[in-house]
DNA sequence: CGTCATTCTTAATCTACATTAAGTATTTCG
DNA sequence: CGAAATACTTAATGTAGATTAAGAATGACG
C-alpha cells in the first residue's frame, strides 16, 4: 500500500522501523474522482497529499476565469497550498484530480507533531521545499526570458510522460499561453 | 556584529547559547563592492550568504545578453544559486551587489554538519525554503495571469522600501518588462 | 449507438509589449 | 569641476501572442 510513498522517503532520508510506524500512523487515504476538488479558493488548507496514483493539478484563476496551472502532481508528489497551509487564512489556489486518483493524506498538526519526533522528516520536508524552490525559479527564469515555442520544447523534455496523457489545453495552461496558440505552434511545425 | 542574523533565526526557531555559537563559528564576513560579482554562470556554488548590509541581485542572463533578475537580496535575507549549491554543478545565475554591502557566508559542508548537529536548523531552513516556495508561486502566478501595470502595482506595495532605492530598470527587469516600456507607463499615469 | 459535452483547429483581427534609435538627465569619479 | 559612463525618456515601428468566433474531431455516458 505505501511503498511508494516509503520509497520517495527513502530517496531522501532513512527512517528506522519505528519511524516509519509513527509517520505512517498520522497517513490517511482518500479517494478523488476525475475533476473532483481537493481545495478550493477561499479554502483553508487542513493539511498536505501525496498522490499515491492517478494525476492532481494546482492552479489559480484570475478574474476573467482562466485557469493558470502552477504545478501537475503525478504519482510521488506532494500536493497542497502552501501558503494557506502555513497561514491558516483561506488560500487563493484550486488542486482537482485530473484523473481518478488516491491519495495519502497527513493532517498539518500531525506533520508538525511528527517534525518535532522524527528529525529526519523535517530534514526530507526541506530537501523537497529546495528541490520546489529550484523548479520554480527556473520555470519562473523560463517565462521571462524564452519565447513560448521553448517553453513548449522545455516541458516536453522534462515532463515526456505527462504529456502523452495531459490534454493539449492543460500543457498550454502550464506554459502560459492560450489553447488557440498553442495549436497554432504545433500545427506550424515551429516544434 | 551578528545581531541582524541572530534576529532573523530567532524569529523562527530559538538556539540555545551553545547552539549559537557553534553556528556562529562557522560564519565569516565578507564585504562586497558595488557591482563585485559573489556569484556567476558557470561557478559551483560553494555556499551561502545571508546580507547584513547593502542589497544584491540574484538574476542569469538569456542568450541577448539580457539580465533576468530573479530576486533582490535586502538586509536579512540569504543569496545562493540554490541549484549549483545542491547538485554542485556549474550553476546559471549571477549574485552580484547593487551597493557595497557586507554578506555574512556559510559553507556548504559546514551548515550540512551543523544540520545534523543542531535539528532546529533544519527546521529554520526548512521554513526559509517554504516561504521562498510561496513567494516564487505568487510570482509566477502574477506573470502568467497579470499585466505589466499591475505587476508593477504588487511589486511597489510588496516592496516599496526596495522601490525607493533601485535603479528602474532593475524593477523593469524584476516584472519582466524592458525599462522603455516602464518608462512609459509611468508616465502614461497607468500606475 | 447516438447525443451532448469537451477538446482541438482554423483564420481573421487586435493589442500589449518589444525593438530601435535618438536625445536628455543624472551619476560617478579622476 | 568636467568628462564619460550610466540611467531615463520619447516616439516610430514591429511582432508574439491574445481574442473572437466558427466549425470539426473526439470522447463520455445514458
Amino acid at each position: 500500500m505505501y511503498e511508494l510513498l516509503l520509497k520517495h522517503i527513502a530517496m531522501h532520508i532513512s527512517l528506522s522501523p519505528d519511524e516509519e510506524r509513527d509517520f505512517l500512523k498520522a497517513v490517511t487515504v482518500k479517494k478523488l474522482r476525475k475533476k473532483q476538488f481537493l481545495l478550493q479558493e477561499g479554502d483553508i488548507s487542513k493539511g498536505s497529499a501525496f498522490v499515491h496514483s492517478g494525476l492532481l493539478k494546482i492552479y489559480s484563476m484570475d478574474r476573467n476565469g482562466v485557469e493558470h496551472i502552477i504545478q501537475f502532481v503525478p504519482p510521488g508528489w506532494w500536493a497542497a497550498d502552501m501558503k494557506s497551509l502555513k497561514t491558516q487564512q483561506p488560500g487563493t489556489l484550486f488542486i482537482d484530480a485530473i484523473e481518478d486518483s488516491e491519495i495519502f493524506w497527513i493532517r498539518k498538526e500531525d506533520l508538525e507533531q511528527l517534525y518535532t519526533q522524527i528529525p529526519a522528516l523535517e530534514r526530507f520536508f526541506r530537501i523537497l521545499a529546495e528541490n520546489s524552490v529550484i523548479n520554480y525559479q527556473e520555470r519562473l527564469i523560463g517565462t521571462l526570458s524564452l519565447p513560448a515555442v521553448e517553453r513548449y520544447q522545455a516541458f516536453c523534455s522534462k515532463y515526456p510522460s505527462l504529456l502523452e496523457k495531459l490534454p493539449q489545453k492543460y500543457v498550454a495552461s502550464y506554459i502560459g499561453v492560450t489553447p488557440e496558440f498553442l495549436s497554432k505552434m504545433l500545427k506550424s511545425k515551429m516544434v
